[in-house]
DNA sequence: CGCAATTAGATTGCGCGCAACTCAATGGCC
DNA sequence: GGCCATTGAGTTGCGCGCAATCTAATTGCG
């Protein structure tokens, strides 16, 4: 019953890998399409999330939100400026820090935005509660991830 | 109990997409420390996994099995060359096709490769049982999403 | 046969994602 | 107060992932 050779788990460990890494292409893919219209793409897309809900926030903040370092966030977000959703300025009370602030256009995309998670919802066909529960799982999934990656680090130095 | 307003749905659609991006970069994560040993990223593990199993095979099908096109797999597939783990050559009853063969060296990091997938399996902290239910709802939600995509296609031309 | 349509790869361009590094501002510690 | 470690952004370099374009080989069809 348990797998045993090594080649067993070779192509178990294929499967997971690789389904999550299709899955997240594949919706990466549908995003694409239906962002057009919006001028974002994706990562912009859960860049704007972020700011509708909460508001101004320093690159760093946004970055603790998204999992992202400013490697990633300081062009992203220059491009963001560029498209005229964004402003960033210096923090008065810290010089080091840079805020976000969506502009009024930035603010008045949600309302074009609205209609982005149905059309992805029923792309998906999954229903709300079998979305959840896959969503724990992954989210799980992560943490357990992280932990380890944590544990190797430490344990490597 | 029905979600209604737009912004439960923006919520909950930041959930899923987000869940399943950050999964996929933790997984990326722990695989790039482990794989540092052989030298191979993530993706070129999935070659070298495909090329293991199945032996020497055109671009066109490695593409297949990858779900990735020429434009991603021709220049990774000239880095695992000069690595020394792959050769392509052109086929000799069609022109246009290029076989990719595992190279001795190739062939022997197999067996370095061993021990990866249970290095990650563990490190995701799941039995394997839970692991294949998940696989299989990534897989549904692949397939619904590519459904999608095609239909928006379609419907677009 | 001859020519158009199709197919396989390669190339280019762009946007992440991340490691490694630089720089300026801040905080802590003596 | 002065010095050094830390912190927040930005930059650079590299490898995908994918759209768009190009070239060459093959197929199909009159």
């Amino acid at each position: 019953m348990t797998p045993s050779s090594a080649d067993d788990w070779l192509r178990l460990d294929q499967q997971i890998c690789f389904s999550l890494n299709a899955a997240s292409r594949a919706f990466n893919s549908v995003y694409r399409v239906i962002l057009k219209d919006l001028g974002l793409t994706y990562p912009q897309y859960l860049v704007m999330l972020v700011l509708w809900e909460h508001g101004t926030l320093p690159v760093k903040k946004l970055g603790e939100h998204l999992r992202l370092d400013s490697g990633t966030l300081s062009p992203l977000l220059k491009r963001l400026e560029g498209a005229g959703l964004v402003r960033r300025e210096r923090s008065a009370h810290d010089e080091r820090s840079v805020e976000v602030r969506p502009t009024e256009e930035g603010l008045a995309l949600r309302e074009r935005a609205r209609e982005v998670p149905r059309r992805i919802a029923a792309a998906t066909g999954f229903d709300p509660a079998r979305i959840q529960s896959l969503r724990a799982d992954l989210d799980r999934l992560t943490e357990a991830l992280d932990a380890a990656a944590a544990t190797a680090a430490t344990s490597e130095a």
